[in-house]
DNA sequence: GAATCGTGGTG
DNA sequence: TCACCAAGATT
């Protein structure tokens, strides 16, 4: 534990230390704005906060300006189909996070005259929004003291305080300790700025400690054992999934069909293909499984796509027979339209360069 | 608490 | 090459 006055201290360093080297993000009101009247917009934090859910902020700003473009209020995206908000999703991944945005939006707009909760507990009950979002969310654009707590906040806590339990299950303790640091006073600067800390100087692998504010403050810094910080229970190693999947294109179109609204990749579209399975059938086995009959041509190699807790290997059919032939032109997509996953990108390619 | 749920970058 | 990782939420 920290005195208070190391604690007001280190609320002191991290925020000095912010408005001089805190990251721009195209979201980010910056302090010297905020302290000048700028005030965050909810709809766009949120937007930032549910596509930085386990994704590179990088990533998630390509999207986010991607959305904003096309729905630039919250009734906006409320209105829209949700097949169209899939399929600016595309690419982006957890796609339960594109369904959450969608229900969160239509919540808003019947339920909450547009606006958003402006609290923690009314930000937390709507879909999407977990602890760490609502408190984000909270803090960044109405200023509320709560304990923002994400990977990057549990990693610089975890080794200021040289914290032995191993994650998940030290997730409880670390909370308490980042609430005893948590700045009541400027709530939104300080969870920015302390993520910023964790994602530019207390890094995983190579922590920049010389440039860091905290240093001093910093237990596993004085023991020189920073890397082994936050202790994690090791992993599970990553199973094979097995399946194949049928190419028919005829006319500049592609058979796909959409997938169930739940599970994987859920309510996007895919090639037809077969259950993925975890030992390797015979050529034969995926045959029976094919949605129609036809001569279907085995295309060299495999479409290897590496999901978070499997890897799915494809192999790919292409049919020789006109989709004509088939009366599936109810089936037939341009892919330009739809909810197309970044695995079923792969495998087209895999097809069409083989032609 | 443990499993599920994507994707691309990185050392 | 490959395990690890990224502003987590849901069940």
């Amino acid at each position: 534990m920290k005195t208070s006055q190391q604690i007001q201290a280190m609320r002191a360093e991290l925020l000095d230390w912010y408005g001089r080297e805190g990251r721009t993000l195209p979201w980010r009101i910056r302090p010297e704005d905020r302290v000048a009247g700028v005030a965050a917009d909810p709809y766009k934090i949120w937007l930032s906060e549910i596509m930085c859910q386990q994704t590179t902020t990088t990533a998630a700003a390509a999207y986010w300006h991607k959305f904003l473009d096309k729905w630039p209020s919250v009734q906006d995206l409320a209105a829209a189909p949700r097949d169209d908000i899939l399929t600016a999703w595309a690419g982006l991944g957890y796609y339960a996070r594109a369904r959450n945005l969608h229900k969160c939006a239509q919540m808003i707009c019947t339920e909450h005259s547009g606006l958003f909760p402006d609290n923690e507990a009314g930000l937390l009950k709507l879909p999407g929004i977990g602890p760490y979002s609502a408190a984000a969310i909270a803090a960044i654009c109405y200023n509320e003291a709560t304990n923002v707590v994400d990977g990057n906040v549990e990693r610089v806590i975890s080794r200021i305080f040289r914290v032995q339990e191993v994650l998940p299950k030290a997730r409880s303790e670390i909370r308490k300790l980042a609430a005893t640091l948590a700045d009541p006073a400027r709530p939104g600067d300080y969870a920015q700025g302390l993520m910023d800390l964790g994602a530019h100087i207390c890094k995983p692998k190579n922590p920049k400690c010389d440039l860091c504010p905290w240093q001093i403050h910093c237990a596993a810094y004085g023991s020189g054992d920073m890397i082994d910080y936050p202790k994690r229970k090791p992993k599970a190693t990553r199973p094979n999934r097995y399946g194949a999947v049928f190419y028919v294109e005829d006319n500049g179109q592609i058979w796909l069909r959409q997938r169930p609204d739940k599970g994987l990749l859920g309510g996007m579209m895919e090639l037809p293909g077969t259950d993925w399975s975890t030992d390797k059938p015979k050529v034969d086995t995926w045959l029976a499984q094919a949605p129609v009959q036809s001569n279907w041509q085995r295309v060299g190699g495999e479409v290897v796509h590496v999901f978070t807790h499997f890897t799915l290997y494809l192999t790919v059919f292409i049919g020789q027979t006109k989709a004509s032939h088939f009366d599936i032109s109810a089936h037939m997509n341009t892919l330009d339209n739809y909810a197309l996953p970044s695995v079923m990108g792969k495998a087209i390619t895999h097809a069409q360069a083989m032609k």
